[in-house]
DNA sequence: ATGAAAGCGCTAACAC
DNA sequence: GTGTTAGCGCTTTCAT
């Protein structure tokens, strides 16, 4: 094993040198930091984590807590995360969280021996008062991204109003004008920005909001489904529905599927998130594209303290034959 | 900051003996267990990882390599794999290959700082054999699971025979007569267990094995489709298709779909993984699900050296509505 | 079966 | 700017 000794020896330093180059501190003149470069080079060195970690009491690690419901969501922002850590030197943890695992259990024993230096939630742990709350009684650092929930712990925003407002504003000009919103689980539901984007776009189509066209889904599909059957019975029933989610937009489809509904042409479809099953339906689902990898970018910036030069980032649109027939049937399909 | 110190100290023992007791070491008098262990939790001490590792040279962590191209199938064996780390108090870190990036820059910054006490491959990156070579040469301890290649580390079998034998007699049975096959990519297709299973079933059910009806797929959406619309346009179609994967069984449905076929009464389809998006079609897909948490276990038990004590493990055929009407129309959707 | 002492490879604090 | 000296909190010899 190379070490910083054997560095130091070879280019004729002391070790508190090699030191300064490997992090890139200050106060090293660049024929110094040339020569111990060369070292490290020639003799193939390798800094040991584990004794960085314990001197510095720094773990160089992130913690990425998934909920044991599986989104593509999720696992996106956690290879979004992932590759933004390497980018930094540092590594991701990943801890799922057990079915009936109270939030403090998970929080120390995903806290106790590893100490990361921070962590990263996403919906839908990031909502959990609970979780929050117990990584904060441990001072670990957190960002949580879109969040709905205030309190500890950076926020990662995201901008999702004027998107819903365009999804919304793109199935009027399709020539729909019965659209219904399969909407959020959230409490008062118009706090959420899709929400918001809908009921802007609707006005200016001049279009008429109606209560009745507005339905909550939990984010499955299953709640998807049975929202979309219950907007289907309606004795006016909706001519389109943009569901807050795809996973639920893929529970509309299938609703309409079954009483032999023809998408786009009796009923129009649209979701959010961009997964994988969005892309391998027929007709294809028209979606938004959340700008993931940004967010992620984003999220380990502010972790790490990097705060200031965080991205304006924008979800993208992305049509295809579930509201457009004829649109996108060349859809990148993905294994999933 | 609780160290061993305070712990030995408080019970009033040599520190040797408090890490025995921490480790599970033999030789340690019950009641002396007793009295460290009243200590710990006094204290409320936790061990420091990076000072364990330090001192050890083990890592006490695993990394899950993931491929730049997603699949469910994947993201479960982490999850699964991170599940099982927890259990034996070991951390699975997360580092995703980048595009463009060669087998030995991938393999050295995995390899190089943290220095993983193993490395867990998935099919696709575990039958990529530079990277396994890389491995190799670094002297890491490497399990692969399923994998179709041979050479350096400990491989985790599934047996897909039988359940693709059970598959196809299943097709067989609901009246179909002409099952075609989308076959996996790999150069010999015969050496595919999902294709012995295919033959085989054919055999028995008396059906031909007829070579245009086998088509290679590369595991994708687009490929299946691709496949799908060949199998189509042969003069005498087949009426069933079995894709020895859900993207290209999904790539399937969506080529039956374009031209107006009805599934399954014109064209039945069975894919293979129970992906999410095998449940959030209509109608849902049928498929095979693997075992996968019991494949990881074993992964992390192999990777572990308690190769001992390795569970047998079964797929299991889910019937849907792709292959038999009526069939459980009521699928657990979930958020996808 | 238990204890004492010597590091593991690095960074922090300070001296120069 | 650069070098020296102490540890970080554990496990590992090796005594006893």
């Amino acid at each position: 094993m190379v070490t910083i000794y054997d560095v130091a020896a070879k280019a004729g330093v002391g070790m508190k040198t090699v030191s300064r180059v490997l992090n890139n501190e200050a106060h090293v003149r660049p024929a110094m930091k040339d020569r111990v470069m060369k070292a490290i080079d020639e003799l193939g060195y390798r800094p040991n984590l584990a004794a960085r970690q314990l001197a510095a009491s720094r773990s160089f690690l992130i913690t990425f807590i998934l909920s044991d419901v599986f989104s593509s969501y999720q696992t996106s922002m956690l290879v979004a995360a992932s590759t933004e850590c390497r980018l930094r030197n540092y590594h991701l943890v990943v801890e799922v969280r057990d079915q009936d695992e109270t939030a403090e259990r998970l929080v120390e024993r995903v806290t106790a021996n590893l100490r990361p230096d921070g962590i990263m939630l996403v919906p839908p742990l990031c909502n959990d008062a609970a979780i929050v709350r117990a990584i904060e009684s441990k001072g670990t650092r957190l960002v949580r991204v879109a969040s709905t929930l205030s309190g500890y712990g950076d926020i990662v925003p995201v901008r999702d109003t004027d998107v819903s407002h365009e999804m919304v504003a793109h199935i009027a000009a399709t020539g729909k004008s019965r659209i219904a919103l399969i909407a959020p689980p959230f409490d008062k539901a118009a706090a959420s920005e899709r929400v918001t984007g809908y009921r802007s776009a609707l006005a200016d189509a001049r279009l008429p909001y109606r209560a009745d066209y507005v339905v909550k889904g939990d984010f499955t599909f299953a709640s998807g489904k049975a929202a979309a059957e219950q907007l289907l019975a309606l004795p006016e029933p909706p001519d389109a529905i943009f569901a807050t989610n795809d996973a639920m937009a893929l529970g509309a489809m299938a609703a309409a599927r079954q009483i032999g509904l023809d998408i786009p042409r009796d009923i129009a479809i649209a979701g959010f998130d961009d997964s994988p099953g969005s892309r391998t339906m027929y007709p294809p689902l028209t979606t938004v594209r959340q700008p993931i990898p940004g967010m992620a970018r984003n999220a380990i910036s502010v972790l790490l303290g990097h705060a200031d030069a965080l991205e304006e980032l924008v979800p993208e649109l992305i049509i295809r034959g579930s509201t457009q027939p004829g649109a996108a049937a060349e859809v990148h399909g993905e294994d999933m």
